[in-house]
DNA sequence: TATGAATGAGCATTCATTCAT
DNA sequence: AATGAATGAATGCTCATTCAT
């Protein structure tokens, strides 16, 4: 958020990050548990373990608690998957060490991800498109490493669609999980996604 | 819905369902403007025209009209697939074909299938389960089209994920459009995932 | 006001007269005890005979609450100034007569000054222009009665900025009771400013 | 205010007033902008300086600060009326130069006198009576002033009486501005009001 | 059947005041 | 003396739901 500074009216820093740290993980609890407009401040500030008074010390309006908590689990997935692009692998290799540790991101991430898709629209223009240019950066990194794989038959554009794909196919593995966990395990899904995408891509199997 | 009968108090069915229509159209409208949560009672009998007193008489709380909404946007989806399944063609054409027809329509559907995706989780459990069920339903019938055009390397198993796939590519039409509606036309979307899943079903292209 | 028909939710005319005529009666009771900002809106409700929830549907803002107020205070001082001018006498004795009257009726209505005086700041622009516009029709009434008996030396600017030295001697009846009415009865304060008055304006005792 | 000593638990008597200068003169500005009620003691702090701990160093309630800006305010009407009484003039001279003084002076601090309008009511009534002690004892130096001037006919009560005519035609100007400044400059406003008080006190044109 | 006035629990937000540092 | 983080009671306002007509 670009005016990150003036939503708090507390002047340590240090503090700042504490309590808003505390906030996030009482209210991405409580998000999970019931949606964001089901959830009233006062549970967040409580689940916090702090007061009403406290809670809006560290915010302006309740929008700004979805707000944090939608960055934080942004940037949650977005450290974790660079993580998995730093080990250096042959770019077949890459891609596929990459697809499945993003698919073992968005399993254990599947609650934070709901929430992102459920309550990301009761953001205002400003944090959404904030938000937003998180979602395009990581895509671009997905897409990145398909670039390294891409047969002659396929373009770079090819590679933003596939690697949009991927994203969604990892994400859907949590919101249609009423669907799919009955059908598949978590290995079996993956290693089926990731055969589509070496058929797609010419990629020996 | 299962006690679908019980939720009005007027004998007159078609009545019931007449004004039905008129509170789906109406609600339907401004979910598409402002989510369920952010849209009063009040608002759903004016747009519907008529009293809130008299949308009461349809339904007993606030929520059922979120189900007649979901519900009828399923139904629709629903029989527009089933037309475009209608016409026959061979196997691998008819696969294109029925795929080309739901990416027109999740096109022609966006602001509804955003809807679905949203505010899904306000439904109560009976209700979100019906739901659900349509929508199995509905990737089943996509599961069958694809399976007559599988490979010998590929199982029903796979059909049934590649149908999700399908479905979810679909609607990330709609819900990802800030992405994708800026890179590609409809055109161009359909024709480049019809071809990743040639590559994937070994259909030539 | 001018958009009065928009601030009710209520369709029935007739009510919302009765109800605005209890909100205004038990809002000007406890804004005479305790002034607007102390008085909630709860409490309006309350001694208005109806609940928060009633109350707002015949109200968009608790400062709404406050308009009717002041303009009914504005109405009555102005109906009864009216009653007073509508006996008609020769015009020195026709002045001496309004001006008693007007004396008489700040004296019966000293509460309701005071929450103009007191409270008008919280008005919005258009409320405060609505209402002040009652005030000058109210001063042009008075100037009329004055001019009547202008003697050749004083001009009508001068009968506007007499009129509204009596007015505002009227009001000072009331907001400076304190140290006036410790010193004077209403009658002795009327004959004396009578007489100061009568003295600027050359007409004989 | 009788226990003035009780109010600050600092013992340092100049620091005292130092930030209780600081304090009033920020307040000031903040209660001219949006009145006493909407004013925040936050605010208050902010503009005289300081922080809000230290604002509470020096007043127990927010009302305190109120007490010391009318306090001030009225010292300063009182400083500067003293000044202009002390030019000596023969009587009627006198009175002409007291009134103009005044009303330029109320001219001056038309904003500051429509505090005292306005929020003394939020007083209680102790520090109430302190402060129209203060407003009496101004009224008896016009009151004295014009004592010297009477015509036979007239008595030391409407010595009082037309004292506070003065008075409260000075504070008009300023309440009634969005009347009276439009009609008048404020030499001409003087001028009539002096005129018609030299008619009163049948002083010669 | 239809209406719409009434209700009040519930919510977001504010702000005077305190107190540990 | 000064600071500013913490508190929570208080308040304006909303809105789903009911029910008498």
């Amino acid at each position: 958020m670009p005016e990150n500074e003036k939503l708090s009216a507390i002047k340590d820093r240090e503090l700042v990050e504490k309590r808003r740290t505390q906030m996030v993980k009482g209210a991405m609890k409580l998000f999970k548990e019931k949606g964001f407009h089901r959830t009233t401040t006062r549970e967040i500030a409580k689940e916090a373990g702090f007061s009403i008074g406290t809670l809006y010390e560290y915010i302006r309006k309740k929008e700004d608690v979805l707000f944090f908590v939608v960055d934080a689990i942004y940037d949650q997935v977005r450290s974790r998957l660079r993580e998995a692009m730093d080990l250096q692998y042959a770019p077949a290799e890459n891609l596929v060490k990459v697809t499945e540790a993003y698919f073992i991101l968005m399993d254990e991430m599947q609650e934070e991800v709901l929430i992102m898709y459920q309550e990301v629209k009761s953001l205002n223009k400003e944090s959404l498109d904030y938000v937003l240019q998180k979602e395009r950066d990581m895509v671009d990194m997905l897409k990145n490493v398909i670039i390294d794989c891409l047969p002659q038959n396929l373009s770079t554009t090819d590679a933003e669609l596939l690697a949009n794909n991927i994203f969604v196919q990892g994400q859907m593995w949590g919101f249609r999980r009423w669907m799919l966990q009955k059908q598949f395990t978590l290995k079996e899904y993956i290693e089926r996604q990731l055969t589509y995408l070496k058929y797609t891509l010419h990629i020996p199997i």
